[in-house]
DNA sequence: ATTGTCTGCTTGTCAGACAAGCAGGTGAGC
DNA sequence: GCTCACCTGCTTGTCTGACAAGCAGACAAT
């Protein structure tokens, strides 16, 4: 493994739990392949000494790389890097704050996955559904009109919604997950600036001929209007065009 | 939180990491609600007196806990549930083998990338990008003509392959993780029956078809390529027509 | 009423110990 | 010489006790 001592991590050098640094520095060796698939790590007794830490913080450190699927720990032998390390979980922004040349990949996939979300939940949504994607809107209109500060957790709403007209528990649970993960980057369109500039109401707008393509049962149009929706959103964010998607508008089908 | 002895997890009852066990125990009670968000968790010494396990297991829970997202600890004051709980990371399956509706569900959320995948892939495909392709396709075919037993293997590398050249880090490695959590699920269709019946043969047909369509940058092509491709994988796995699982099979679409 | 201090409690970390289980070596038996 | 059961050392899993760091409410002084 081959770790100097110079690169032990001490609390004095960064505050913060001494196991999440440790992950850190352990995930790092991982991916960099410095500690290739099916390599044996350093016994729990020998990474303390090597970090300076107790054996508490490397057993910690050590089970959450192994529940992120980059270790795999057999009792009596040791633990293992895993054969195609860190799949057992999706994780975005691991470090710090989101660049914007990562804030458009993500966007890209997450246009993706809301896209096909709008056109299954104009296939499937029941009235239940649809009166609560109503009510998202309105609240998110009510917000607008009142200046409330709460318009990107309506956004946020109106989303989730579409997602759990899909049916699909997995689509709806990863169109929260990214949603989540956007919510900070979402804010700016709702301070004072960004609605003397209109990005809400334009966003609304655009939530509004999604709405009605699903109520109709139009998956076309329910696509096409997500996509629209989705790409006027990157420009609003300004996290580029997200990729040249010339989207002749629903080619696909 | 109301505890009841009677639940107690205890060594005797299953086998397996006491820590793994804890871990369901509380993110059961926090998805159900009984923990709801922003509420304080009980005291490690509280935990570990009522589970029956020490101090070092109830806290190696709640680290798996907090990297998750579920709970937020604080140094001095305790341990919380977080205000959306879960959101930090993505992950299926988190309990043993999947249902046919799960994965019917989990194929519908994979098409959605793989087919947006493959419409950025054929915009932005570099030639080197078209040559592992075209690689992990003769591997694939390879594997078909001399019955090796890597197919399954071959197929992801083409999947992932693909989702490389879309050069979206993120996208490439949702793919990943999608292709991980279904390649078990793949594996019927490379057995001695499932070659007989031709099924491989099918899949690589239409690997070329998406190929073709990627090489000659046609992403609309692309794209309904690999929505084909998805639809007849699903059919062939049986997973399918993802969609409508509710018994009835209402008349809709 | 406000402010500063204090005290108890909780999490974070450390240290030592034992149980459970694995792996390679050892030696008896053939 | 080969096989196989056994044994010994090592590693992870768990327990116990202790102290440091930090928080929150109580309390006292102004």
């Amino acid at each position: 493994m081959d770790m100097p001592e110079a690169l032990a991590i001490r609390a004095v050098d960064r505050p913060g739990r001494l196991s999440d640094q440790l992950v850190a520095a352990l995930r790092g060796r991982i991916e960099s392949g410095e500690l290739a698939a099916g390599a044996r790590l350093p016994t729990e007794q020998a990474l303390g000494a090597r970090f300076g830490v107790s054996r508490a913080v490397v057993r910690e450190a050590i089970a959450r790389l192994q529940a992120d699927g980059y270790v795999e720990t057999r009792q009596g032998a040791g633990a293992f890097v895993a054969a195609r390390p860190g799949l057992a979980s999706f994780r975005i922004g691991t470090e710090g704050k989101l660049g914007a040349g990562e804030l458009a990949q993500i966007f890209e996939l997450r246009a993706a996955v809301e896209v096909a979300a709008a056109r299954l939940a104009a296939e499937r949504r029941t009235r239940g559904d649809l009166a609560a994607i109503r009510a998202a809107l309105e609240r998110m209109a009510r917000a607008l009109a009142e200046g409330a500060a709460d318009g990107a957790a309506a956004d946020d709403a109106f989303h989730r919604a579409i997602a759990t007209a899909t049916h699909n528990a997995y689509m709806q649970r990863f169109v929260e997950f990214l949603g989540h993960h956007f919510s900070e980057s979402r804010r700016p369109s709702w301070t004072d600036a960004g609605r003397g500039a209109g990005r809400p109401q334009a966003a609304q707008r655009e939530h509004e001929r999604l709405y009605a393509a699903i109520a109709r049962g139009d998956a076309g149009a329910a696509a096409r209007a997500a996509e629209e929706h989705l790409r006027s959103s990157a420009a609003r964010l300004g996290v580029g065009p997200a990729g040249r998607r010339t989207s002749r508008g629903g080619g696909e089908r």
